[in-house]
DNA sequence: GTCTATAATTTGATAGAC
DNA sequence: GTCTATCAAATTATAGAC
């Protein structure tokens, strides 16, 4: 039953915010009575929390593999940076298109946009791995930029793939698609990568 | 008064949601009656309806001498397609980067996500505009590309500054500051240029 | 653990004075 | 145009039965 309304919960408070959110709603689509809630989290607001803990879960499910897979790189090797690189990306763009992350990516963007409680746990138990084993593979494979430059390289690499969900609405518009299904989302992770490929591979002058 | 309450409105709805968002709170703010909302817009969904105009309008202000000074380019000169693809994407992402946006960035990051009428004027009114010119500027930076690759190119392109808002919380802990002030801005407009370069002149051997 | 019943607030809309 | 007063409905939290 807890489980049942957390998944209810990250659908509603993605949907409508934490104070537009109705625990009487979720209760209800979760068949069980509101006061259940209060006993399994404590209130409306250990519901939340509880939601960013499970989305959290959830994510390193899927991208742990990943980033195991890619896990150390030798320094100096270019070559095994850049494909770990391509490998990492690739899975996040995936993710980022997938339908299952539709839920509770909407909860993320409001935690984006307007931080809580909330986006610390994500930002610790997802983010943070991810971000810190990119940005060592950056380093790697582009010897070229100083710390902050490679920082800004993950962002904005990072960046292609995370439109892809945060301004879903206009992409599936710009490819004139009611929505991104295969078809449109092969393209668009192709191009990621191949964009990437582009950006990685610069100044080969330097390379290994 | 009405500006006032949009203003405020547009606040309000982009953290809380229009769910969450008390017409009450709005008009207390905004230093008026309540009852004024229905008065001027007919009631709170009016009252949504309006922000995205007044955004639109607002964001037209800012990207339209952008978008008429990259205007028209002769077909086959990729030269001055890239150049206007630089001056166009480096706009748009001092535009995402500017703090003046974080308000209606939300409101926009939430139509995003569970687009409704307003999402519809949005884009209308301002994507639209922008992703034609981008589309066709493509066409004559990238002529190795297809019409969907092209448009994808536009989506992964652009995608980079709109993470800049849209995963904002992420990128300035990501860049290690609090904040995207100027010194982290300008490194992270300066990286989306970078690459932009690189990816619009990828496959020089059809180049002009 | 799950439920019903209820208390205390808050919400959007509206009527009507000025 | 702006305000106050008020209503019906919906909100979270809580008490207590089973």
């Amino acid at each position: 039953m807890k489980d049942k309304l957390l998944d209810v919960a990250i659908d509603h408070f993605g949907r409508m915010g934490f104070e537009g959110a109705a625990t009487r709603a979720i209760a209800s689509e979760a068949d069980t009575a509101m006061s259940s809630i209060t006993y399994h989290f404590g209130g409306k607001e250990g519901l939340y929390l509880a939601c960013a803990d499970r989305i959290a879960a959830q994510v390193r499910d899927r991208l742990g593999p990943l980033l195991e897979e890619v896990g150390a790189v030798q320094d100096g090797d270019r070559e095994a940076a850049r494909n770990g690189l391509l490998v990492l990306l690739g899975g996040f763009a995936r993710v980022m298109l997938d339908p299952a992350s539709e839920r509770w990516a909407r909860f993320v963007a409001r935690e984006q946009q307007a931080p809580s409680e909330a986006f610390e746990r994500l930002y610790r138990n997802v983010m943070k791995p991810v971000s810190d084993t990119v940005i060592a593979l950056i380093t790697v494979a582009r010897p070229d930029l100083n710390a902050q430059e490679v920082r800004a390289t993950a962002v904005t690499l990072w960046g292609q793939a995370i439109a892809l969900r945060a301004a879903r609405a206009s992409a599936s518009r710009i490819m004139q698609v009611p929505d991104l299904k295969a078809a449109a989302s092969a393209l668009l992770i192709e191009r990621v990568l191949e964009n990437a490929r582009c950006i990685l591979s610069s100044k080969p002058e330097n390379a290994g």
